[in-house]
RNA sequence: GACUCCAUAGCUCAGCUGGAUAGAGCAGCCGCCUUCUAAGCGGCAGGUCGGAGGUUCGAAUCCUCCUGGGGUCGCCA
């Protein structure tokens, strides 16, 4: 690509249709002003790079622009010089100071300025800030969806607790930050699939089959006493009981464990999966598939963890060792014997792990990694697990798989959800596992709201512990950040209202509103802001992090909280002026602006943008 | 013992994959309601980024070693 040609434009764009920045600006949303700038001072390196001494091919790529944190800075800034003086072989301020002539020709630039150890702090034409405001007004929803993802197929697996009982708060974490990511990722342009593992095999849900049982018949009349230690104690099974009961009658009892225990397990299990399902969609929350473990090696015709098994071991990655004994607590019934391994230490896990309990069933991991290969296989590239803290051990040996299993071209990003502490008015909230009366997801949802749950999920770094405060969070005041990003939105909603009695503004007014009218500092300062969406869509859906959305949008509300305040101290800053109509619809557009993205914002977390909250 | 996550204002936490003088919110102090929702806003004060080295133009951020906490540690899922 020739960028030289074209220094004065955007990139990829004729130049001959393309006459204005503006014009550009509209015709590529959803746009980045940010993403835009970075092309252009990358062109201007490489063109640089043909009069002063750069070596070929010269990497652009570390090049950053993104708003100074003082704002006297100006409007962008760029660490081009400080990154490329090195190649250059010059001081960063020198450097600069030959791209600076470059960075004043662009469209749209009004002043370049070196700062400190050779930043470059460029001032923008107001013009390109109108042009963002313009590109929110016309692409309402759409504005900050990204293209980045180029449509590329990611699994997002979340949640995956086990059928054997309800979900607790610490799941509702999973389930709130995994759901987002996937919304996260869809609005960057990938094509997301929600996953579930259902945990359907193993010992686990046979000790559900067996507790449901009891309950059966408990059901039927029997008096079953206390629930047998390391049965599954929680009444939630009690339905599961009466429903076998009407279904089978007593005939169940006539057969061997070995007869009915795979009918009582799946019917605890759909029993449990209808429940779980039933309290993801409370929180709004839908997964697209819901995997079996057990299919891998009973579903259809073909054992999936043999054929990988066999494939690991056809490319020597399996074999037959000892392993060390774990070192930590002392395992009681640990014992020496050869058994069948992965080597996970090629891939850079600590130890080997076996693939075969002794009883010569597959181990979990065993399973797992055909599960992960069955992504793999159905097109998942880039797969993303989302796991509770106690899973934290597991990652290496996952990755470890992953890699292996898909020839080094999978890859896997394991999250990490850190425990929640339930408080109540900063009293913790004791969740007592022995009786199984614990507090569940559902109540925590059914007390204070979806959206309570979700905002405070997920305005918190998912590898960072949670207080989750019942009282706090449905307050309704500036302290809690559900209450204070919704209320910003309804205010939004509220001063359309209001306008619509006074200037009535016409439906297409806005996009043709005279934006220049918009010249106090707050109202630029709430431009940038709004500027900056695209961006921190695209750099949160990289990093995986929807909390940098979380917080964003706290900062929008602030901008706005402020804006609207200054009316009260300046009433020549109120957002109608009753006798200057464009005025009036200029700051109206800005308004709805803010409530466009609040409302975008806070649809990519799943939480409600209420037009008001009396 | 190994691995892993964390340590930032009195408290709860951000800090945009290495950028400029480290930021919010509570709590504290001082202000702002005849006004588009005061359910809000402005200001003051508050710091050896756990400690010590290292990498480079530049470190809260990356590497090593300490200190103090959470989690995990064949055949559970």
């Amino acid at each position: 690509m020739n960028i030289g040609a074209c220094l004065t434009q955007p990139r990829n764009c004729d130049s001959a249709r393309c006459h204005s920045l503006e014009t550009h600006i509209r015709a590529h949303s959803p746009m980045n002003l940010f993403e835009l700038f970075q092309n252009r001072i990358a062109a201007c390196v490489s063109d640089l790079g043909q009069s002063v001494d750069l070596p070929k091919g010269v990497d652009t790529g570390r090049i950053t622009v993104e708003p100074p944190r003082d704002p006297s800075h100006g409007d962008l800034a760029t660490n081009a010089a400080m990154v490329l003086a090195k190649d250059a072989s010059m001081p960063p301020r020198v450097f600069a100071e030959k791209l600076v002539p470059r960075l004043q020709a662009l469209e749209g630039v009004s002043s370049v300025e070196i700062a400190g150890p050779g930043f470059i702090n460029l001032r923008l034409d107001s013009s390109l800030f109108h042009g963002v405001l313009r590109s929110i007004l016309t692409d309402r929803e759409a504005y900050g969806r990204s293209t980045k993802g180029k449509r590329k197929k990611v699994n997002v697996e979340f949640v995956s607790a086990n059928p054997t009982g309800p979900m607790h708060v610490g799941h509702g974490r999973g389930a709130v930050f995994g759901d987002a990511l996937a919304s996260l990722l869809d609005f960057a342009g990938y094509d997301v699939t929600r996953e579930y593992y259902i945990n359907d095999a193993g010992a686990q849900v046979d000790i559900l089959a067996r507790s449901a049982f009891l309950r059966y018949r408990e059901a039927l009349g029997e008096n079953i006493g206390a629930i047998p230690e390391g049965l599954y104690p929680g009444d939630y099974l009690v339905p599961v009981g009466e429903a076998l009961s009407k279904q089978y009658g007593s005939s169940l009892l006539k057969q061997s464990e070995k007869e009915w225990l795979p009918i009582v397990r799946q019917a605890a299990i759909d029993a449990m999966m209808d429940r779980i399902r039933e309290d993801l969609a409370a929180l709004a929350i839908n997964h697209d598939v819901f995997f079996s473990e057990r299919s891998l090696s009973e579903g259809g015709n073909r054992d999936e963890i043999a054929a990988l098994i066999d494939e690991l071991k056809s490319r020597d990655l399996v074999f037959q060792g000892r392993l060390p004994p774990p070192k930590g607590a002392p395992v009681e019934d640990w014992e020496d014997r050869e058994q069948t391994l992965f080597c996970a230490t090629q891939y850079g896990d600590d130890v080997d792990r076996p693939l075969l309990k002794s009883d010569g069933t597959y181990t979990y991991f065993a399973a797992d990694i055909a599960y992960h290969r069955s992504k793999y296989l159905r097109g998942f590239k880039t797969m993303i697990d989302v796991w509770g803290a106690d899973h934290g051990g597991y990652i290496k040996r996952m990755t470890a798989a992953v890699k292996a299993a898909t020839d080094g071209l999978g890859d896997l990003d394991v999250k990490i959800c850190q425990l929640v502490r339930l408080l109540r008015n900063g009293e913790q909230v004791r969740m007592s596992k022995r009786s199984g009366d614990f507090i569940t997801l559902r109540e925590v949802v059914d007390e204070v709201g979806r959206d309570a749950v979700r905002f405070m999920i997920l305005y918190r770094k998912n590898d960072a512990t949670l207080d989750f405060d019942l009282g706090k969070v449905i307050e309704q005041s500036k302290d809690n950040p559900v209450f204070y990003v919704q209320y910003a939105h309804a205010r939004c909603a509220s001063v359309a209202r209001q306008a619509q009695t006074s200037i009535n503004p016409g439906s297409d007014e806005f996009k043709h509103a005279d934006l220049k009218r918009l010249t106090d500092e707050s109202e630029r300062g709430v431009m940038h802001r709004l500027a900056q969406y695209p961006r921190l869509i695209e750099s949160a859906a990289l990093a995986h992090e929807p909390h940098r959305i979380a917080f964003y949008l706290h900062e929008v509300a602030s901008d706005f909280h402020a804006l609207w305040n200054r009316g009260k101290d300046h009433p020549d800053l109120r957002f109608v002026i009753e006798n200057d109509r464009d005025l009036s619809i200029a700051r109206l557009a800005l308004v709805d602006s803010v409530r466009i993205v609040l409302a975008s914002g806070l649809s990519v977390l799943g939480v409600s943008a209420p037009d008001e909250m009396r």
